[in-house]
DNA sequence: AAACTTTGTTTATCCTATGGACAAACAAAG
DNA sequence: CTTTGTTTGTCCATAGGATAAACAAAGTTT
């Protein structure tokens, strides 16, 4: 059934509106926001005054006047609730609690030793209790929990295929919304980076947006108009797993030469493994295993081969960007995920090969970044993903 | 500044549920409607009407009771107005002149000797006058001009690059708007196609479609949520110049091993010029060059060495499919263009193909089509272009 | 101190959807 | 032919919300 309009949907509307301006200039007096808004200065005092009454708007006192009457200030209520982020990888449970603006309140992680869905769930559950249970009184209490997992999911939130973990056919969602009776949304690691990196990030001011997370895997995520594009079962994003090299090795996903095979993390510490004296210097480090830790510690004491393995894999994220510039034509590339710790060596080539492959794009306003926040990015993302539910945002389009 | 809501709003809201209502389901009765749109019945009753005086919907007479009084059918007014489609190829112009519902009134061709500006422009603007003129009496008249060209085309309509026309940054709606008046959208092959696909062919159904144009180059269009994606400037959908093969050739557009060098159709004719005693079949159909008929009437005719390059080209469309499939999870794939005249011989390879690639989404309700409106997939989504311009949809979405 | 500005509220008005009453037109059953 | 119930469509009173204009409050400027 299609949404018809009357007059609750227009006050949606506006309150939606002021609400959003409010979120994103507070503090702002009333006569602000009307000037923002569009609306009218009656209309805006009324929708304020029930948002202040819902508790997800307070007035602090009077700000400084322009030449005339004090304006009173209006803040957007952050403590008027609180929500879960959860980053489920593969060896760690890394989770936060923050509040409705996104500040983090609380941070827990739990090593995680075998793929055993029993052993994780139960930690899972346990961290969350934790959580909830440091939330401070409020309005609204916990609004939800926002979960990132490292496979493929669909649109219920159940996972499809976990490949590192060996899951399949989990309706994680629905076992948790069963177990905590909270609102759970349930997204691979590159739709929620691309959230987290949309409201904290690089992407705050652009309307469309492609995030790449390149960690052991690459992953992608779209962003339409402030809005995550799922595609049709949600399975969007697999750009890992498109062709690079058409005469290369088959991919356990039953492709040939996936992108992801010449420039993911895990490829570069297969190729940096195989440098003369790799091992001493990973014992130097007093760690087993080569990491990314390592490689850019390396890269910063200049060494060469490594700075030129940098340079190499640049070189192929920067084709595959190019591909993916030229299908979706995006106003901002962001790059996440562990490989972004080597921006400062990765960037020249990565632009280099887009401005070769996909001048006209590069020549027109296309930019490249890497995200600022990190791990962060995901962790912040999920638990953004849990309060957008809250704050769904009533549009209305023309075209 | 963004949109907000008040009764205006509501109304045109209303408005335009109850007109595409009628589009979709006319015949149909008021009673009918209301049920459809979700509407009150007096709601439905009062804009009925209004679209009856502004000449869109038209009362036509009793129709068959289902037990009680008789409804009144309501049919769309198509003929309350005309649209001009164009499609402006490197040697021909076809163009038509349509009602608001896309039935053909008009149809006029002309060959294109140079690719002079000059030349070519003199000839669309006669075109153009002759459609024009052919048009008959309406309320609304010639409601606007669609143009699907052969280049890339940004956000303003104008030309950036045309290869082969060798055209640049031509200003071609401005000039277009300003000799007739008329409001004109400028697009390109794959993107008109795309919206001609979805009106009028197998995209009728989908929300989520992916439309590949396979002509002499390859070209796709988006259509998410019946909308047609642009991307930031209007470049995107450019997936003909993707890599295909990382070792391969240089393109003119600065990639390397492009997509489109072994998949289109200049590809497809250059590998069957190579076949022994070509020239003697060309000779023996008459023509100078060889065509795709040619090859579609040898494959029909069971040469095998014909049969097995369209296998070969087609396993090649299915590895770019695969990956765009991966990228975007759309809910259907529509290839049309020229080479969609050979889908008896491609079917199968691109399907096996994209079974291989890509399972997940193979298995999952993915349909792979091929157009079945031909070339006037094109000139008929000009058309449509023009017509949806004048039935601007005023839509609400959450979420 | 007077005049002007800015901010925010109040009031009357306008617009549109809604629900229910109502009338017209018809089918089916007796 | 009559009765009953259904379907279709219109009319009218009502409700809710945005808007403009008037108004009040609290400043600043001259």
């Amino acid at each position: 059934m299609t949404l018809t309009g009357d007059q609750f949907l227009v006050k949606e509307i506006n309150k939606t509106l002021v609400l959003e301006a409010i979120r994103q200039h507070s503090p702002v007096s009333r006569s602000e926001l009307y000037r923002l808004t569009g609306l009218n200065k009656s209309t805006v005092s009324n929708l304020v005054n029930e948002l202040i009454e819902s508790h997800f708007v307070y007035e602090t006192g009077p700000g400084i006047s322009s030449g005339g009457r004090k304006p009173v200030i209006l803040m957007f209520n952050n403590l008027a609730g609180y929500a879960i982020g959860i980053n489920l990888k593969v060896e760690l449970i890394s989770a936060i609690l923050t509040d409705l603006k996104g500040n983090v309140i609380e941070k827990v992680e739990v090593p995680l030793t075998t793929i055993l869905l029993d052993d994780i769930y139960g930690k899972l559950k346990c961290v969350i209790e934790t959580l909830i249970s440091k939330a401070p009184e409020s309005p609204y209490g916990i609004v939800g929990i926002g979960l990132a997992f490292p496979g493929t999911i669909n649109d219920n939130g159940s996972v499809l295929i976990a490949p590192t973990l060996k899951w399949k056919n989990i309706h994680l969602k629905t076992m948790l919304e069963k177990d905590f009776s909270l609102p759970v949304v349930v997204n691979n690691e590159a739709k929620v980076g691309t959230q987290g990196e949309t409201d904290f990030g690089l992407g705050k001011d652009s309307t469309n947006m492609l995030y790449i997370s390149i960690g052991h895997g690459i992953g992608t995520g779209l962003m339409i108009n402030k809005e995550l594009y799922k595609g049709n079962l949600g399975f969007s994003g697999e750009a890992g797993h498109t062709t690079f090299d058409i005469n290369g090795e088959v991919c356990e996903c039953g492709n040939v030469g996936c992108w992801q095979y010449y420039a993911s993390v895990k490829t570069l510490l297969n190729r940096a493994e195989q440098i003369e004296g790799m091992n001493e210097i990973i014992n130097r480090f007093g760690k087993t295993h080569l990491d990314m830790d390592i490689l850019v510690q390396l890269a910063k004491e200049d060494n060469q081969e490594v700075v030129k393995l940098f340079e190499e894999i640049g070189k192929n994220i920067g084709i595959g960007i190019s591909n993916l510039v030229r299908i979706l034509n995006p106003e901002l590339v962001v790059i996440g995920g562990i490989m972004a710790a080597a921006e400062q060596w990765l960037i020249n080539p990565v632009k280099e090969i887009v401005k070769e492959r996909a001048r006209l794009y590069y020549e027109s306003q296309l930019r490249i970044c890497f995200s600022q926040l990190g791990d962060d990015a995901i962790v912040l993302g999920a638990a953004t993903i849990a309060i957008s539910q809250l704050f769904k945002k009533t549009r209305v389009t023309i075209g």
